[in-house]
RNA sequence: GCGGGCGUGGUGUAGCCUGGUAUCACUCAAGCUUGCCAAGUUUGUGACCCGGGUUCAAAUCCCGGCGCCCGCACCA
């Protein structure tokens, strides 16, 4: 399926259209509709059901709006903060630090210097001023004087900079994997293709955060997952994740456990294998955060389309925000504590015999490295501090590090999308989402028969009796049985019920599979027990 | 942001050049009928992206905005 059926199924049955749709919408935002939020509802079930239970993560829900200092600590002030020029002449758009030979580390104003003399590098053309965007959504929080705060421009942060708490909350173990689902905001210059550009996104990650001297090996169930892998150099192969990593072709053992752990889910929701690679960032597409990255693609009918990233961010992250913050944010590696005696100021003492120059020798001493015997300078004489005037303190203390981090991180509605092209199926008349039964929006059709004789009565009751037993179940009496069925195919409802007569008789429905349109006989609980995922 | 194309019920469209408020199909709703795969039939709901201009009169012509598609650029 194209870009256009999709869309167009997508607002017919309720799955999305553009946000503010009576206003004539607005670029890179969608309403996710009934059909939409049930079948996100499963993928996101299906996801923690990976990761949350699967990988045992910790959950946050961070908060989407942060301050300046957060985001100044993660880069992305100035990394998204592009400067930009326009030949006014062809119209082409440059970005200035590439332009300008060493513009990397210039500031605006040198940058602006240097333009003056050149013209476009593909007509000649004179260039316009220099123009600067940023791509985060900036806020004021607060009356007044406000704080500016910026909407996340992507979920990490909110992980990064609560990682001294989740450590805590693991009891200090690592390592540590934290997953969030939530959203995200970029202010795209050119939004496209609807969901897969958008401005208002929203992200399934994973931080898994490890020490380099104690990296995770690979889970022998997911050893022997096998990859379509594209390194960025030489060439691409399939092969699985345990000889990637063994030959080096995957750097990290981390990175191969989670480009298995991806693909694993990404199959679960209906992706063909066929249609899926994993290809290896160049070096200069690399974030600014990433040491090494792989992007999950799944094929469309516009190309490769980028699901989900498996990035290495190293230690960039918690160690910029230990640094900015003046918070703790390393944590101590197994097996180096050792017992550290050290000499400290017997206070006391001191105030015994010094009185009021107590206080002026503390701060004399404060960056010296205390030892008996030492000398200072005082009042212009200088003076012996003996043993009497320390005390010996027995401490424990660790080597301390920034624990690095392996980062999987799904872009929901991309994979929304990429499910809905891949799971499209027509067979002559008939089209229908060939969902996976977990995926499925609706775990089943109820249908009567008939409206008449009490069948629709009996129906609406079985509905209810499936709801209350957590069925997501889909109530339709409306238009022929046939009619209801390429209904219910069309957004991919995995079973439909129908009540007939001989249900009022002995309590069987039929129970019709979407794919094979097979139907069976079952008594109602024997339907109840097959509904459930 | 730039260049090109485009914007008509829920969906897909005709009409636009040559101004006179709109075609067809499907969908949807109600009824009849049928009773296990989009049947038939009757009735019905529902649209000219927004704003301004020209004109007696604008879906139609002109300008601006917004949105969509393609290309350029951008894509952490």
């Amino acid at each position: 399926m194209d870009y256009q059926k999709v869309s167009s199924l997508a607002k017919r049955r309720g799955f999305f259209q553009p946000a503010s749709e009576p206003y004539g919408g607005l670029a890179g935002f969608f309403d996710y509709g009934p059909v939409g939020v049930k079948f996100r509802e499963k993928i996101l079930r299906l996801w923690k059901r990976h990761y949350v239970l699967g990988l045992g993560c910790l959950e946050l829900d961070g908060a989407l709006v942060g301050p300046e200092a957060l985001f100044k600590a993660s880069g992305h002030l100035s990394e998204f903060d592009d400067p930009l020029v326009e030949c006014e002449e062809c119209n082409k758009n440059y970005r200035a630090d590439q332009l300008v030979e060493g513009g990397d580390g210039m500031s605006r104003k040198e940058m602006g210097e240097a333009l003056k003399s050149m013209c476009c590098p593909s007509c000649e053309g004179s260039l316009s001023e220099l123009s600067a965007f940023n791509l985060m959504f900036a806020t004021e929080v607060g009356a007044g004087r406000g704080v500016k705060g910026y909407l996340r421009p992507e979920t990490a942060q909110s992980i990064f900079q609560c990682f001294p708490w989740l450590y805590r909350l693991n009891r200090n173990k690592m390592p540590l994997a934290v997953s969030q689902i939530g959203r995200s905001y970029r202010n795209e210059i050119s939004p496209r293709q609807g969901l897969l550009r958008m401005r208002e996104f929203t992200q399934m990650e994973v931080e898994h955060f490890f020490l380099s001297e104690n990296e995770p090996s690979i889970p022998s169930h997911l050893g022997g997952v096998s990859l379509v892998l594209v390194p960025n150099e030489g060439e691409s192969l399939e092969t699985n994740i345990e000889n990637a990593v063994k030959n080096d072709i995957v750097g990290s053992s981390l990175v191969g456990t989670h480009l298995a752990a991806a693909q694993a889910f990404l199959l679960s929701v209906g992706i063909p294998k066929e249609s899926l690679r994993w290809r290896q960032h160049r070096k200069d597409e690399m974030a600014h955060y990433s040491q090494d990255c792989w992007d999950g693609e799944i094929k469309t009918s516009i190309g490769w389309v980028e699901v989900v990233g498996v990035a290495h961010r190293g230690d960039y992250d918690l160690q910029s925000h230990g640094k900015s913050s003046g918070v703790e944010f390393r944590v101590p590696v197994p097996g180096t504590s050792k017992t550290v005696e050290k000499w400290v100021l017997n206070v006391g003492a001191l105030g015994k015999e010094f009185k009021s120059k107590a206080g002026d020798i503390q701060k004399i001493v404060t960056d010296m490295e205390l030892v008996p015997g030492m000398e200072i300078s005082l009042d212009g004489g200088v003076i012996s501090l003996g043993e009497e005037f320390f005390k010996k303190e027995i401490t424990q203390e660790s080597e301390m590090v920034y624990p690095c981090v392996v980062e999987p991180s799904f872009g929901l509605d991309r994979l929304f999308y990429s499910i809905l092209e891949t799971a499209w199926k027509e067979d002559g008349e008939r089209q229908w989402l060939s969902l996976p039964k977990m995926v499925s929006p609706y775990d089943v059709l109820v249908a009567p028969l008939m409206t008449k004789d009490g069948l629709a009565e009996r129906a609406k009751e079985i509905c209810n009796m499936l709801l209350e037993n957590g069925i997501d179940a889909f109530y339709d009496e409306s238009g022929s049985i046939g009619r209801r069925y390429a209904r219910a195919d069309e957004v991919g409802i995995f079973f439909s019920m129908t009540v007939d007569h001989q249900t009022l008789e002995d309590g069987t429905v039929t129970l019709r599979e979407r794919d094979s349109k097979n139907q069976s006989r079952v008594p109602i609980d024997d339907a109840l027990s097959k509904l459930g995922r």
